[in-house]
DNA sequence: TCAGTTTTTGGTATCGATACCATTCTTGAT
DNA sequence: ATCAAGAATGGTATCGATACCAAAAACTGA
């Protein structure tokens, strides 16, 4: 313990009396070395606990073994549960991941990019579709496979993964209308950051103009710093009270759905009868609990296995180019 | 666009009419160049669209600027939020973040740890504080510094960032023997590989045992396969209903006391009058919303931030070894 | 037993940057 | 004008692995 260098390769070589490309084999590919030498091989490095240098592997091999994610936010339960299938299928195949979070800055994620290729990853995962021109550039030059996640961008850099959060919007807003909801309100524009919440907004939007009915959205304007359930809670006390033909508000999130509800509880709005509510993300509580929030249950972990799957075999995963995983309105007792 | 091979330093240099080594320095000690070549190479630098490589410069230099984190999940908003901080901050410094998450089984640690070393990281963080005799060995001999974060270890292998679980479950316990509650129940010893909830079980059983009291734990083993709001749910079900005497829940989670609460509701019990409850991780909603949960706010983001700087500065963190950034007990409308 | 294959093994160059040392160029003081 | 001290610059070795090719060993069938 608390030896000054590194083992290298050449040591455990000299220990077991072979050449290093003999040790380079037993640990790449075992079977194109003799039983006798590659036993010997592993003993040598087990006892002096020789650990591989992959940074000089992937100089020499131009083979990192290394992905890279530049994700909007890891704070989101849905999103973790893409990292999640993400990082633990890349393992299995022995590839790390390199995580970044841009909190949906596209300033940040051009940083974010060039500190991440000047790792040479063999491939890069993203979760925004929007980017400066500077990434865009470089993600066209650059030779990995480079996959868009949670939204299907109608033209993809090179693979994406994902579901159509415009499909969403516009199934979740279609419901509330076969439901014989009047005046449905949209909760959530604010988020101009969040690109996936807007194409929701959007199809709400298309919906309520297929049947000749005027969009409402909330807060007006992007100023407001509310986020989450205070943003919910605030459209009970600003918004509904003040508005009362609303009688049914699809929100951006199930965070802000579940301020909606709470608040409207406390305020004595019966629920759905006064006001019907549908959230986004797929909650997990249902009927028993006593809150079962209406929502759309989103694939976020099969989405960071396909994700794994395209990074490890880009050419097949490049025949479909864009993998559409789906969603499900999940209808249960708010709506 | 569409080059076959990445740009390197000799390209630069060469376009650029200086030696490699001027360019070399260019990026990382500008100072030390004479405004015209930096000039120059700057320019070069961009028309050819160079993006140094790290790999290689991690060889010559041992220093990779990469700091490995090994957490047990990402899919708890309190982790996220450290991991946000952590990252952030790193990336400030020109480091970035390689990531990857057990699961809770220090099998995938030992795995891990050696997938990263690979990749010869300046440094590691770590969530867990129990680990495999390998790992610790590993641990020892590694000349990087190593940063436990989340919780105290008495020994810590390195340096120590977060705050006192063992405190935490104690204080709150006390909290609710002060509100006057005679039977204390705790809600959530089903999670074995969740070491951090252990202590705070241990708080709340040597709180319980200063007063004389006996500890009510449920469920009773390990095999419940429930957990997060289904497991608060179950819980009055199962439990409060059978046993009534029960006049208090100390939750280990925020999520379980979110469903101990919402039933607890639908099924009419009062609460705080019947049942007082408490939660841990410091939900965000607070007595506006009808959610106004007592919880333990836990400084995720801070820790995030403390470690980065530990990593960054080790030597100075060394001095204290064990960085204790408390926690807040918030007291609300559940007990 | 031997030529012809196939498998196993090792030597050497190489990946792209930085470290170290040597050299050249400034600059200021005498 | 000359020299010393310091700044700027470049050449070459090096980091630790893998690629490529050549050599040695083992195996095949006649």
């Amino acid at each position: 313990m608390g030896k000054g260098k590194w083992v290298t390769m050449k040591d455990v070589a000299d220990f077991a009396n072979v050449g290093t490309i003999t040790v380079s084999r037993v640990l790449r590919t075992p079977d194109k070395v003799s039983e006798t030498k590659r036993k010997r091989v592993q003993e040598a490095i087990k006892e002096l606990g020789y650990v591989p240098d992959n940074t000089a592997g992937a100089l020499s091999s131009s083979k990192s073994r290394v992905f890279g994610a530049i994700v909007s936010t890891v704070n989101d339960s849905v999103f973790a549960q893409t990292l999640d299938g993400l990082s633990s299928t890349l393992r299995m195949a022995g590839y790390e991941l390199l995580l970044t979070s841009t909190n949906y800055d596209p300033d940040v994620e051009e940083d974010a990019l060039l500190a991440l290729l000047a790792r040479r990853p063999d491939g890069i995962v993203l979760t925004s579709t929007t980017h400066t021109s500077a990434v865009t550039k470089l993600l066209k030059s650059v030779r990995i496979p480079v996959v868009e996640i949670w939204q299907l961008p109608s033209a993809p850099l090179d693979i994406a993964v994902g579901f159509s959060n415009f499909q969403a919007g516009y199934d979740m807003a279609r419901h509330l209308i076969d439901e014989g909801r009047k005046n449905i309100a949209f909760l959530g524009v604010g988020g101009a950051q969040d690109e996936r919440g807007r194409r929701r907004r959007d199809g709400y939007i298309n919906a309520l103009s297929d049947v000749g009915k005027e969009p409402i959205m909330w807060p007006d304007c992007e100023q407001s710093s509310l986020y989450g359930i205070e943003l919910g809670v605030a459209f009970i006390e600003r918004c509904f009270i003040t508005d009362p033909m609303i009688d049914a508000v699809m929100c951006v999130s199930d965070q802000v759905a579940l301020g909606v509800l709470c608040e409207a509880r406390r305020c004595g709005v019966k629920v759905p009868e006064d006001l019907a509510i549908s959230g986004f993300g797929g909650f997990e509580l249902a009927k028993p609990s006593g809150i079962d929030l209406t929502t759309i249950a989103v694939p976020g972990k099969e989405i960071g296995i396909a994700t794994a799957k395209a990074l490890l075999d880009p050419e097949t995963a490049r025949d479909k180019k864009v993998i559409d995983l789906g969603f499900t309105l999940i209808k249960r007792g708010t709506t």
